[in-house]
DNA sequence: ACCACTACATACCATACCGTATGGTACGGA
DNA sequence: TCCGTACCATACGGTATGGTATGTAGTGGT
């Protein structure tokens, strides 16, 4: 009644999801995420992949799961305590975080890819309201009340989102900058 | 010495690009826009194509230099007359142009679309460039400085992108409201 | 030594896409 | 009427990709 793959596959599917993460991450696009590339990565043929897989749709699933898993932890990790702490501080924390090349490479292949697949839609949707409501609560903590929280938690977001998107615009200054701008601006 | 196409070939050109824009629109990503699907939804056959353009490079170029265009002249048709009246009710026209589902969704796509065509991230970065000027220059035609104007504007632009991506965020309020909730805060 | 099972490799098929070659049709001018 | 050109259809080739079928080296149990 276990699962049909006891342990030692675990080991190897795991290697083809870190290796997957890396081409997205590295490639910054969907389209270089092919199983044939995937296995030459690995050093492997398609025979082992197909022994690990059902195919590519349980690929993508086992992969968006562990992406929105170790999302879910570095939120948590890195701001919880500071959270509690000094709420200022865990804006820094999160804008850092958040504007982190190798976060914030991932987060947009990710959101480029939900257009074309819905599991990963489903993934960066459920990750959005998570983080979402962390951060609306972290103004609540700051003595918002309830709507206007969600307002500002909405506009950090939106320039999480965008802000690594526009950094080839014409302007003095780092995103890092202009994320502590608007940071300044939402705090008071 | 004029165009090899006289006036025959312009007019099915533009049918082909209309279409095209038109399946990105609908579609919401790239994936779905194949010359062989273009050609079946337009009710020609292939031959046609290739014998309007030279290959999929030269209709991407087209298209893009289409949407560049459009977007260039929505832009200044809609806002540089209020801009010169009142820049306070450039604003909202703006952001009502914005958000406008049939611009918007295009303005994703494209922006996604960037990620994998080098002359779609050239036209997203010039048309970006302009926006960018001249939301800048909205800001400081209102009295502030250079720098000031500049940061202002880089998150109106940053709303602009990620807003239609994060409606389905658990939120009191349409998007409208939250965009009129920024615009607000711009302008103090 | 033999078996059974895991974890691959190899070879192959089906499909989808871009692109080409070539034949066919409508139409205006001499 | 005949012909040339613009425009389009049909058929095919080439390639990349997802997926399958089958062989096969290693490994542990008996």
């Amino acid at each position: 009644m276990g699962d049909p793959q006891p342990q030692k596959s675990r080991k190897s599917k795991t290697q083809f999801i870190h290796a997957a993460l890396e081409t997205l991450a590295n490639e910054g696009n969907v389209k270089a995420l092919t199983i044939d590339s995937l296995c030459q990565q690995l050093g492997v043929s398609k025979g082992s992949f197909y022994w690990h897989f059902k195919g590519r749709a349980q690929l993508i699933d086992a992969l968006v799961a562990f992406w929105a898993d170790e999302f879910q932890q570095s939120i948590h990790q890195r701001i919880r305590q500071s959270a509690h702490d000094k709420p200022e501080r865990a804006f820094e924390e999160l804008i850092g975080f958040w504007l982190s090349s190798n976060f914030s490479r991932l987060d947009q292949v990710m959101r480029n890819w939900a257009r074309e697949e819905d599991a990963v839609a489903a993934a960066v949707h459920h990750a959005d309201q998570l983080l979402m409501n962390f951060v609306a609560q972290l103004f609540v903590a700051m003595g918002h009340d309830e709507t206007d929280a969600h307002h500002r938690a909405r506009l950090l977001i939106a320039v999480g989102i965008a802000e690594p998107q526009i950094q080839h615009l014409p302007h003095a200054g780092s995103a890092d900058e202009a994320a502590r701008w608007v940071a300044a601006k939402l705090l008071r």
